[in-house]
DNA sequence: CAGAAGACGTAACGATCATTACGGCTACAT
DNA sequence: ATGTAGCCGTAATGATCGTTACGTCTTCTG
C-alpha cells in the first residue's frame, strides 16, 4: 500500500508535467513549474526522476508502454488479419499524433543530446514495428498480401498511414486529426497497401 | 557595394547560427554563441534582426526560397511529367531531411509560440505544393495518373516518398539519408503513385 | 582630410532555470 | 507514544540567456 500511493503519486506528477508541456513546450517547462502543478516537492521530483532528462525519460517510457498495451489488446482477436489491421491503424495514428506523444517528440526535437530521441524511439517504433510485422505476416499467410521483405512492407504501411502528419502536428502546423481523419487514412492505408502488395 | 558587403555578412552570420545550431540544438543556441561563432556584434544582430525569433525567421524564409529556387530549376525541363518527378523526387527528399531543414524544424518544434512552425509551413509546404500540384496535372495530361482531387494526389505521393522520414531525423533516429537512399524512395514512390492512379 | 555611421568587443542588467539545502509537517513503524 | 523516514514549501546558489548599453575602431562620404 506504500508502493500503491507512491506510484499513483507518481501519476499526478507525470500528469502535471504533461499539463505544462503541451501548454508551454519543452524550453517553458521547468522543474519547478512542474512541481508547481503538481503540488509536488523540487526534492522529490529530483529524489524520484535523478534530473530533468530522468523525468522525460520516464514520460517517455512510460507512454511507449500505454501505446504497446493498448495495441496487444487490439491483436488479441481471432478475426482477419485486414480487420486487425483496420481495428489498429485509427488506434495507432490517433496515438502517435495526440497531445502527449507530439508533446514528446518535441521534447525530443529540443533535446540537444539526442538522447530523448533514442529512448522515444527504442521504447516507440522498436515495440510497435514487431507487432505489425506479425499482423502483416499473418495478412500474407491468409493471401490478402505479398511480399518478401517485411520491414520493408511495414514501411510502406507507415508511411501510408502516418505519412508526414507527425512532422506537421510537432512544428504546430495542424491540430489533433479527429477521430474520423484516422478511420480515413487508416482505410486509405489498408486499401492502398492491398493494392500495392497484391499480385 | 554596401549592400553587398552587408548581405554578404549576413549569409555569414546566417551559416554561423546554422552551425551552432545543428551542433547544440535549439535551447542550446544563445544569440551570444552565434556572435561568438560569426566574430559578429551581439548589437548587429539584434539591430539586423529584432530579437532571436526574428533571426530564426529569416533562416526559415531564406532556406524556403533556396528550396523553391532549386524545385523551380528543375521544373524547367521540357521532359516527360514523370521524368520531372525522378529528378524532382530525390532532389526534394534530399532537402526536407537535410541538416539544415531538420536544425530548423527543431528549432520550429522548441518554439512554444509556433510562430517559427508557422513560418516554416507557411514559406515551404504552401510553396512546395504548387509546383507538386503542377506536375502531377501534367503527368495527368500525359495520360500518365488519373486522379480527380490534386491535393489528395500530391498528399499521397508525398506520403510515399517522405513518409515518416522526418520525424526520425528530427528526434535523431536516423542520418542524413544518403543520395542512393533518397532515389531509391523517389523511385519508390513514383512507382507506387503510378500503380495507386493509373485505372 | 574631417565627420558620420555603423560594426566590434566587452560588459552589464534582469530574469529564469537546474539543482541543492533546510526546517516544518505528516504518516507509518516499533 | 515516540521516533523516523519521506514529503512539502520555500529559498538559496550558481550559471546561462535575452537584451541593452557603451566606448573604440573601421570604413565610407563629402
Amino acid at each position: 500500500m506504500r508502493e500503491d500511493k507512491r506510484s499513483q503519486r507518481q501519476q499526478q506528477i507525470e500528469a502535471a508535467a504533461y499539463e505544462v508541456l503541451e501548454a508551454k513546450g519543452y524550453g517553458g517547462t521547468s522543474m519547478q513549474s512542474i512541481a508547481r502543478q503538481a503540488r509536488a516537492s523540487n526534492e522529490t521530483l529530483y529524489n524520484w526522476y535523478g534530473d530533468k532528462q530522468g523525468l522525460f525519460r520516464a514520460l517517455v517510457t512510460r507512454n511507449a508502454e500505454n501505446v504497446k498495451t493498448h495495441l496487444e489488446a487490439a491483436l488479441q482477436t481471432d478475426e482477419d488479419a485486414l480487420s486487425i489491421l483496420g481495428a489498429l491503424g485509427p488506434k495507432l495514428l490517433a496515438l502517435l499524433t495526440g497531445d502527449r506523444a507530439i508533446a514528446l517528440n518535441r521534447a525530443a526535437a529540443a533535446d540537444g543530446s539526442g538522447e530523448l530521441g533514442a529512448t522515444l524511439a527504442k521504447a516507440g517504433r522498436d515495440s510497435v514495428l514487431p507487432l505489425l510485422v506479425q499482423v502483416l505476416q499473418r495478412a500474407r499467410q491468409e493471401g490478402h498480401l505479398r511480399f518478401d521483405d517485411s520491414a520493408e512492407a511495414v514501411g510502406l504501411y507507415l508511411d501510408l498511414l502516418i505519412g508526414d502528419q507527425q512532422i506537421r502536428r510537432v512544428i504546430g502546423q495542424i491540430p489533433p486529426p479527429t477521430a474520423e481523419v484516422c478511420v480515413g487514412r487508416s482505410n486509405r492505408a489498408i486499401e492502398h497497401l492491398c493494392r500495392l502488395l497484391s499480385t
